[in-house]
DNA sequence: TCTGGGGTCCTAGGACCC
DNA sequence: TCTGGGGTCCTAGGACCC
């Protein structure tokens, strides 16, 4: 039996969320981004902003240009993770099989719900109409409903916003034709300047293309792509809750042009590594993997892991370890950025506690920094020793308020 | 005025153990 | 005196997604 699949896209999801909240907003273009400066990227740009040709990933200050009066809105991931939640919960109504992908995106197998049903529209109306009934109808989503999950996402784009978009299985072949390569999730550039390469141009070429030259090419997953080619994705919709295990945490930064020598992106790396510290112990994880990356000014990135036997969660501790792999990696002579990530995680309370008292001297310090810096903003308060850069840090005497370091 | 920041998954090779 | 094959862990790098 054929299933049922949908694909759930939230229409402007940050840009709607601001807009829902702060009724100043609303009706204008906004672009979401992570800090409201020029030199950042858009996020996420409200509808009024699309309309002026503003698109995600694009450079804010052209964003500004094609777009005069855009208001750049920095963004509150914590109203967003607030309002995925109540999002997905409307949606596992309709089905326990949910699939969340990103943050403003799920897949939905409603196959088992369809004899409630007259026709998969119908239930996307239900879905529509809660999700309106939730946000007063200034967030809403896209839906795609097609047999699979790489068709219903496909699909989900082809209306926006407050689309509801059908492929049937006797219009699979046509909407094949007529899309590019990637088009398909899962197919990025690089991988069509590949295809392109083996003469492949379109999708029917490469459904029709023999498995055994794409497997050469792609190894395990030129069958995959084979099958992407026809329509086909057999993956199953996995049901899993949003929280669930993180597998790494991360933070990157590109540089402003006059912190680009290794000297000046050490303070950095030792916020970054604080930053990290911070989110794993709030997670109430420890890592047992560390990762150094930089780019240097060609834009390539490279990246040295370490795995230093311990688990850690205290950012001078992780900073610590990126030091010891910049010995070993080195540091372009221009880097244009720095990051570090943690990986290797597990539970904290799966490790037995310490018992020295030092220890739980250090845990009890940690934890008041944290409060200090949820209480005034990330880096008001930190540690000078170890960070390799105390020059850089302000000295006794000249005291700085939160926010003035960068 | 180039090109953000958060992630995930996959592959391939080397080390090490049995 | 030569040396197979499997399993697991670690690491570097690539590709992709939102």
């Amino acid at each position: 039996m054929s299933r049922t699949i949908l694909h759930v896209d939230m229409d402007s999801y940050f840009a709607s969320v601001e807009q829902q909240a702060n009724p100043k907003l609303r009706d204008r273009p906004i672009v979401v981004t992570g800090k409201p400066t020029i030199k950042s990227v858009v996020a996420a740009a409200s509808k009024e902003a699309k309309e002026c040709g503003v698109e995600s990933a694009m450079a804010t200050w052209k964003a500004r240009n094609i777009c005069p009066g855009l208001t750049l809105v920095p963004g509150n991931p914590d109203r967003y993770e607030w309002i995925t939640n109540n999002f997905f919960d409307i949606l596992r109504a309709y089905s326990p099989r949910l699939e969340p992908f990103g943050v403003d995106e799920a897949f939905l197998d409603v196959t088992a719900k369809m004899e409630e049903f007259q026709s998969p529209l119908e239930l996307v109306e239900g879905i529509k109409k809660r999700v309106e009934e939730e946000f007063g109808g200034w967030i809403t989503c896209s839906v795609g409903i097609a047999r699979n999950k790489l068709l219903a996402k496909l699909a989900s784009d082809m209306e926006k916003p407050d689309g509801s978009t059908r492929i049937r299985d006797e219009e699979i072949s046509e909407v094949l034709e007529e899309i590019s390569l990637t088009e398909l999730c899962g197919i990025g550039s690089r991988t069509e300047r590949r295809l392109n390469r083996m003469d492949i141009n379109s999708v029917p070429e490469l459904g029709n293309f023999p498995e055994k030259e794409l497997r050469k090419e792609f190894g395990v997953n030129g069958a995959r792509l084979k099958l992407m080619g026809q329509g086909k994705d057999p993956s199953p919709v996995l049901p899993a809750s949003y929280e669930e295990e993180v597998k790494s945490v991360g933070n990157s930064l590109t540089l402003p042009d006059y912190k680009r020598t290794p000297r000046k992106a050490l303070p950095v790396l030792f916020k970054l590594s604080q930053k990290v510290g911070y989110r794993l112990r709030k997670k109430g994880l420890i890592a047992g993997t560390v990762k150094l990356v930089v780019r240097d000014k060609e834009f390539n990135i490279k990246g040295k892991q370490l795995t230093p036997g311990r688990f850690v969660d205290d950012g001078n501790l992780i900073y610590s370890i990126a030091l010891k792999i910049k010995e070993k990696l080195g540091f372009p002579p221009t880097p244009t950025m720095v990051g570090v990530r943690a990986s290797k995680l597990r539970a904290k309370d799966s490790l037995p506690q310490p018992l020295l008292s030092d220890r739980r001297k250090r845990k009890k310090l940690l934890r008041v920094m944290d409060e200090v810096n949820e209480e005034y903003g990330d880096g008001s308060l930190y540690f000078a020793a170890q960070s390799g850069a105390e020059d850089l840090l302000p000295s006794v005497g000249e005291f700085k308020r939160p926010g003035d370091l960068e």
